[in-house]
RNA sequence: GCCGGAGUGGCGGAACUGGCAGACGCGCCGGACUCAAAAUCCGGUCCCGUUCACGCGGGGUGGGGGUUCAAUUCCCCCCUCCGGCACCA
């Protein structure tokens, strides 16, 4: 046999033997208990994965193979969010099917995370563009229309004038679509919608209950983000009706000194004077043309027109003006503010442009400013606030106001949020038809679950229009049917789903892959779910990530599932930068393929530089050369697990058990390079001889690793674990290459089996092949991880370091345990430290034991 | 602007509860092997000073202050970078 690390030769193999064996399939029932690993459901691109991608994929990886070893019955599936925008818009340029293309992108996929050695259960593969998936991800639509979480709603609505189709809210980043970067614009529109709002405060309160980063919850916070307020009514004169507002700071209303309402607030036609009617018209018309970047701006001047028209503030009867101005959104809300210029930074910008009146209400802790420079949002005492002076703002002023307003209805407590609900329908064609048809006499009709999937049609020409209809409109044979409630001639919704719902449920659908009868099997999700550990970017953070938790809680809600959140824990892995520092982008043609590495260093040191480049958790640049120093330590730590076979065969006696070996010069001069201050002859004296030194120090490493390697990977701290690893394989080679015969052959195949293990998860080809060149016949993936002995992990003897006003001075080896005063009169006699101590006073001793002692002197 | 996170050698990073700063890896320097190169192996590698040398001393974790016997770690102020939100009343 030859006896060079060939990583590519081995790591081929084994793919095959392990792909014969079917030794990644999931059973479905178990004795064992379940663990769900699942990665965020990826979208199969025309770039193929990267060696960033993998910095998500060999984690969870590793995980599912050490919880195997550990006894769990591991479901750690993959498939595919398969519609979505690129392969469309790659069909519309060169004529192919989304179809052909996307197929063509999995097949890549899924050879690429073969390559790298990936334990997936490939027999529970999915594909969210199939209609075997698909009709189910229509279901889910009726379920949500059943429940009364499905509506068709009118809008201003986000639109991508280059994707040409809607978006939903957090699909716009900074008043951009997410996925091209085009500046989107406004439009009214009837669209679809899911009514997420419902369950704003569910989502709030059980982040409580879930193991998420920090920073994904705050996120989802501020998103859903929740405020406390008040309505209040403001009367209008000559009118029946009131302007309502929302507010925060109800106990600010005696310095609310005039209103604004939106631009597109339905009353601005009505109430604005016939005088004023030309400016604000012109105004609304500036408004609606402006881009929404121009608008969001925070920079720009306040600008805004008066209405000539006032209303009635309700706490001291003053007649205020009614201004309409764009910083008001119609959006949040009642779309009208009262404006209270002295304690509001926006209002107070306003009123100084416009000239409008400043009343001071709340007095600082320093006292009463009369004149303001600026707004004063913090807390403090009610002024020029009739009886109400005095009271502490907001704490109890808000009551006190809130309630006097109240008793007359012109007032109540009210909670607003950000969120809003989730517009899913897309002009698009490369997506899940929703299972709508519109009937001249019936009207809106859901399509009967048992007449699905409705399948989506091959088209000719997949190019959208500018007229915000789907290109299925174009298909006469899918626009016309018939209503499945009167039988008559009906029309088909032509509108797609956005690719977030097919993600928002797929996580329930690996347990039961081929159901062909429901979503998913009851029995099976509720042995698999919640999923155990759920890994992705951090990118996802209000889009998928918060989808997913509301269909979970519709389930839940409707029966189907006994828990209402979907991942109980969630890991974001940091992103992998190009060497320079940039991101990694096709254009820029910096791109590390896992191809070209597995190429020159295989995919067991891919594996492991993936864990070892840095905190999982943080982003970081590639280099190539790392991966070269994980193929050195896997070559290091082959050759070392070949010799210990070789050495079993070739029969040199153990020492420990043909008793102390006489080495001459090569043991007393390893003894002294051991050792090589004279404290440490005390460790020696402890242990017997040197001989027996090293056996009862590999044991002690051994044991230590083994804590320390399964710590570290319970806790996602894959980096340090590959440093320990490498750390502990130099400290088993100085004495195997030094003096390998002191140590017994037993311990030598103890020490090479236990590190076999200890990879298997991170490096499985290499372990594979060792473990059977060791002569195991069953495979290390079914081999259970190993133990540790606490007493033997533990130190004899500790290094205590000895400061003098708490400088370093000298060091100490003492056992553990060691007395404290003798191991202080110890570090007071020790010969560096004496120097310090000579002709000062010693005020005060420390001592931390096993750690530390500290003299103080003057 | 607001809310988070982070600043440690030439580089990626380690130091888990306040207790030896720089583990491990890369790179670099020197050496061995080689006709040569690659690969591999051995030694060195935070900065300054001092010593023939083993050593020894001083400084040092973005900057400034503080608490403590002791601070990369805790507190206050400031600077820089990254991420999120962005007129949400």
């Amino acid at each position: 046999m030859d006896d060079r690390y060939k990583p590519q030769e081995i790591e081929a193999r084994w793919q095959r033997v392990w792909r014969e064996r079917d030794a990644y399939r999931t059973p479905d029932t178990s004795d064992r208990p379940k663990f769900y690993c699942l990665d965020f459901f990826p979208y199969p691109s025309g770039d193929g994965l990267s060696v960033g991608h993998c910095r998500n994929y060999v984690p969870t990886d590793v995980v599912s193979r050490f919880q195997r070893m550990r006894g769990f019955n591991v479901l750690h599936p993959m498939g595919w969010d398969a519609f979505g925008l690129p392969a469309e818009n790659y069909a519309i340029k060169m004529g192919v099917s989304p179809r052909v293309t996307t197929e063509r992108n999995i097949a890549n996929y899924h050879r690429q995370m073969d390559l790298i050695g990936l334990s997936f259960d490939w027999s529970r593969e999915i594909t969210s563009c199939y209609p075997d998936y698909y009709r189910w991800t229509q279901w889910f639509f009726l379920l949500m229309y059943e429940r009364g979480l499905a509506y068709r709603g009118t809008g201003q609505q986000w639109w991508c004038p280059v994707d040409k189709t809607i978006l939903a809210n957090e699909q716009v980043e900074q008043g951009r679509c997410w996925r091209c970067g085009s500046e989107v614009t406004k439009v009214d529109l009837e669209q679809w919608y899911f009514r997420i709002t419902d369950y704003a405060q569910r989502l709030l309160d059980d982040l409580a209950t879930i193991d998420w980063p920090e920073k994904i919850k705050l996120m989802q916070t501020n998103w859903i983000g929740r405020s406390e307020g008040a309505e209040v009514e403001f009367a209008l004169p000559g009118r029946s009706d009131t302007l309502t507002v929302f507010t925060t700071r109800p106990d600010t209303l005696y310095g609310a000194t005039y209103m604004v309402l939106a631009p597109e607030h339905p009353l601005v036609g009505e109430l604005t004077s016939a005088e004023r009617r030309a400016a604000v018209a012109a105004y609304q018309d500036e408004a609606r043309r402006e881009s929404e970047i121009e608008r969001l701006s925070t920079e720009k001047d306040k600008t805004g027109v008066f209405t000539g028209a006032y209303a009635v503030n309700p706490v001291n009867g003053e007649q205020i003006p009614i201004w309409i101005s764009d910083y008001v959104l119609m959006g949040y809300g009642t779309g009208a503010i009262m404006a209270v210029p002295a304690h509001d930074e926006r209002d107070f910008a306003f009123a100084t442009r416009f000239g409008l009146p400043i009343t001071e209400v709340i007095a600082p802790p320093t006292g009463a400013q009369g004149t303001l420079s600026e707004a004063y949002t913090g807390d403090g005492v009610m002024v020029n606030s009739g009886q109400f002076d005095g009271l502490a703002a907001p704490g109890a002023a808000f009551a006190a106001i809130v309630a006097r307003l109240a008793e007359r209805g012109e007032a109540r407590p009210k909670v607003n949020f950000k969120l809003r609900d989730w517009l899913l329908s897309r002009q698009r064609y490369w997506g899940v038809p929703i299972p709508i048809v519109y009937c001249d006499a019936c009207g809106i009709v859901p399509v009967p679950a048992e007449q699905l999937p409705v399948l989506l049609p091959e088209l000719e020409d997949y190019e959208p229009t500018d007229d915000a209809r789907s290109p299925l409109a174009r298909d006469p044979d899918f626009v016309a049917t018939t209503c499945p409630r009167c039988g008559g001639p009906a029309r088909r919704e032509t509108d797609t789903m956005d690719t977030f719902v097919c993600s928002s449920w797929y996580q329930f659908r690996y347990p039961s892959p081929h159901d062909d009868i429901a979503a998913f099997d009851r029995d099976a999700v509720g042995y698999w779910l919640p999923v155990d550990l759920y890994v992705g970017g951090a990118e996802h953070a209000v889009m998928h990530l918060l989808y997913s938790r509301f269909f979970c809680k519709v389930l839940n809600d409707a029966g189907y599932v006994g828990f209402s959140e979907p991942y109980a824990t969630l890991r974001n892995q940091g992103m992998i930068l190009a060497e320079d520092g940039t991101k990694m982008s096709k254009s820029k043609g910096n791109v590390v393929t896992p191809d070209s590495v597995v190429e020159r260093y295989g995919a067991d040191s891919l594996r492991l530089y993936e864990l070892f480049i840095a905190p999982f958790e943080q982003s970081v640049a590639w280099n190539d050369r790392g991966v070269q120093g994980c193929l050195r330590f896997l070559t290091r730590f082959w050759g070392f697990a070949l010799g210990v076979p070789e050495l079993e065969r070739a029969g040199t006696p153990g020492a420990g058990g043909a008793g102390p070996v006489s080495r001459g010069d090569g043991a007393d001069g390893a003894g002294v390079n051991d050792t090589a201050d004279g404290d440490a002859v005390e460790a020696d004296a402890l242990d017997g001889d040197a001989v027996e030194a090293d056996a009862r120090r590999l044991r002690r490493t051994l044991h230590k690793i083994v804590r320390k390697v399964t710590g570290d990977l319970e806790t996602f701290r894959f980096n340090t674990a590959v440093a320990a690893l490498m750390e502990t394989l130099n400290d088993v080679l100085e004495v195997w290459t030094g003096r390998c015969e002191q140590l017994e052959t037993a311990q030598w195949r103890e020490i090479v089996e236990t590190f076999i293990l200890l990879l298997a998860p991170m490096t499985p080809h290499i372990a594979e092949e060792l473990w059977q060149r060791l002569g195991h016949d069953s495979s290390v993936l079914d081999a259970p991880w190993p133990a540790w002995d606490e007493a033997l992990a533990a130190d004899e003897v500790v290094t205590v370091v000895i400061q003098v006003n708490g400088k370093l001075r000298d060091r100490l080896e003492v056992p553990v345990g060691a007395a404290s005063d003798d191991v202080v009169a110890l570090a007071r006699a020790a010969h560096n430290t004496v120097r310090f101590l000579e002709g000062k006073q010693i005020v005060k001793e420390v001592y931390v034991p096993g750690k530390l002692v500290n003299f103080v002197v003057r």
